[in-house]
DNA sequence: CTGAAAGCGCTAACAC
DNA sequence: GTGTTAGCGCTTTCAG
């Protein structure tokens, strides 16, 4: 058993004087500064077994306390319900604890003023630093953050206008390749379908998009659908029809969520893919191979990104921040055969 | 802002000399125990208004430390990128916020030994409650931490022979109830796949299975197959194919992830829903919405359930625990009109 | 090599 | 009504 049932905790005084020793010889001892002190062997083997027959667990909130750390940090992300972020959730604990840290984890539901809410909750928790999946008009509580000094990394998204760490996709570069994918597949007007905001991410997505098109000739083709987050669902099937109706032959849907509810759309409406509207989607996902055909989409590296993140925080909070870390990582496009029109 | 960027950490003690007065009136006030103590109306003011602006934040580790609690529970469940689990968290959070509390989470894997390193760990962390979702094997840490006297509830799951909190569904009557529901909408032999596991919540769904069979003059037609979680993807084709082969001719899935991978398979394999098979599922999600047709499924009442557990976990940390509190929260059926053989 | 003691920031019993 | 003070359990400087 990992955890003694019976006892109550014992103290480090409980174990000195079990021993007969200061604590702060057991302080030494038990956080393996023994040698360092040169403390002898055998008082080593005496405190340490006595630690372990007290089962002494020390306390986390005098330690806390007196070292004016926690070993804990806080994430603010969009919604821990949704698929992306849970598993990117899965992996921050993951190589947190690998680091013998812990998570709080709190969603803003894309609400500024209820993630900075979130981020002050978790200061007021003793957290060691932040990660945060921004939404629009963080501006302010991320240069708020900053300039407390509490380290933090931005994750996902980021603020161009903002000297601050970040780690996301290589929106641009992704987005023009998977649009470059369908031309090259036989589509020749594909459109985007993205959400209706101001942040960076998703400006990228679009702008990978415009570039591709225009270095393929079709600027005037460009077709761009924003639509407001919280009117995805109803919007969509409109949405969907507008476009087919312009000609257009196929779709990059900007994030997951959308992909998800288009995809729910188009088969409701008994629309072919990819024979009458070609598709790519961001994020794979158990949910898309419930589609009635494989649908190709852009991968991005979960456990990379969550690998980075949790390497820089770390950093920052044992090194101070000598450094920014601004870091794109690279998405795959992932094909799949059904998606082409033209082989 | 609802943290103040530019300056220091205030202590109470620099609120309190910044008044001149005493720590212990500055405490007594800004835990709004000031009229308890019959301060005066105005020394109230004085040191609100001096902690607001001297930006005092309590040292969290400091009170932690001198009350004994952490406002902080421990969440120990599978796999926070399940779907069901992530649902599940959030609405946890959103129960634990509102009355203060803050969550760990950490997924256990559905590993006995890495749910009792993981107990063990938050435990340590100083936690004020666990709520659990145990695994196979988990009972002796369950009782490990009943006999600490650490508030713990269980979740989803519970272990018959032991006296401890849970919350879980009315497995066996929901799981029977559906079953009723394939036999009066057409089909004659429905068959079951769970998980081949000892855990009381996965016998009760097939014993609901079974007293519905039996009850309908079908015991001798009783079809269960029980996968090992491990291999869940794997085995699924053959056991679709053994139970059409021996005239099965419709399913329960026993737990959402079987049912997604079942509908992959049955997709993959083109059996025809609910032609060929009906099905069950168990828990919604989008994901089944991508599915050909829409199928019917069992619902459980997460948000219900989360706001259960919070609020039992509360009443044992806050008074102590007085009863025992084992609750079978009621699922529905949702019933989708595609999935009737006959109308 | 080992011990004494200060102090992290807070609460609350007790004194006045 | 308000102040004094004793810890909560730990780390770490400084003495010896």
């Amino acid at each position: 058993m990992a955890f003694n049932p019976k006892k109550k905790h014992a103290s480090l005084q409980d174990v000195a004087s079990y021993v007969g020793v200061s604590t702060s010889l057991a302080s030494f001892v038990l956080n393996g500064k023994g040698h360092l002190h040169r403390v002898s062997e055998e008082m080593i083997d005496k405190i340490n077994s006595a630690a372990k027959e007290l089962n002494y667990q020390p306390n986390i909130f005098a330690k806390s306390l007196r070292e004016g750390k926690s070993r804990v940090i806080g994430v603010v992300l969009s919604d821990i319900s949704n698929p992306f972020f849970s598993s990117l959730a899965r992996c921050l604990e993951d190589e947190a604890e690998m680091k013998g840290y812990s998570i709080f984890f709190s969603s803003s539901d894309e609400n500024h003023s209820r993630a900075e809410n979130q981020i002050s909750r978790l200061l007021s928790r003793g957290v060691d630093g932040l990660v945060f999946v921004p939404c629009e008009n963080s501006e302010s509580t991320v240069r708020a953050v900053l300039s407390t000094g509490k380290p933090i990394v931005l994750l996902d998204r980021y603020f161009p206008e903002i000297h601050c760490n970040y780690v996301s996709l290589n929106n641009k570069e992704v987005s023009r390749s998977a649009v470059l994918e369908l031309l090259n597949n036989g589509f020749s007007h594909p459109g985007i379908i993205a959400y209706d905001t101001s942040l960076q991410h998703m400006r990228d997505r679009i702008a990978g998009y415009e570039s591709a098109m225009k270095d393929s000739g079709k600027e005037s083709e460009i077709s761009v659908i924003s639509i407001k987050e919280s009117s995805l669902r109803s919007s969509m099937p409109e949405v969907l029809e507008r476009f087919i109706e312009s000609g257009v032959d196929s779709v990059l849907f900007a994030t997951n969520n959308i992909t998800t509810v288009a995809l729910m759309c188009i088969k409701e409406r008994g629309i072919c893919v990819p024979d009458k509207l070609g598709v790519i989607g961001f994020d794979g996902g158990q949910a898309f191979e419930l589609f009635n055909v494989p649908i190709s989409y852009i991968e991005q590296p979960i456990a990379l990104m969550a690998k980075k993140v949790i390497e820089i925080i770390m950093d920052e909070i044992n090194h101070g921040s000598r450094m920014i870390h601004q870091i794109e990582m690279q998405g795959d496009i992932i094909v799949s055969q059904s998606s082409r029109r033209i082989i």
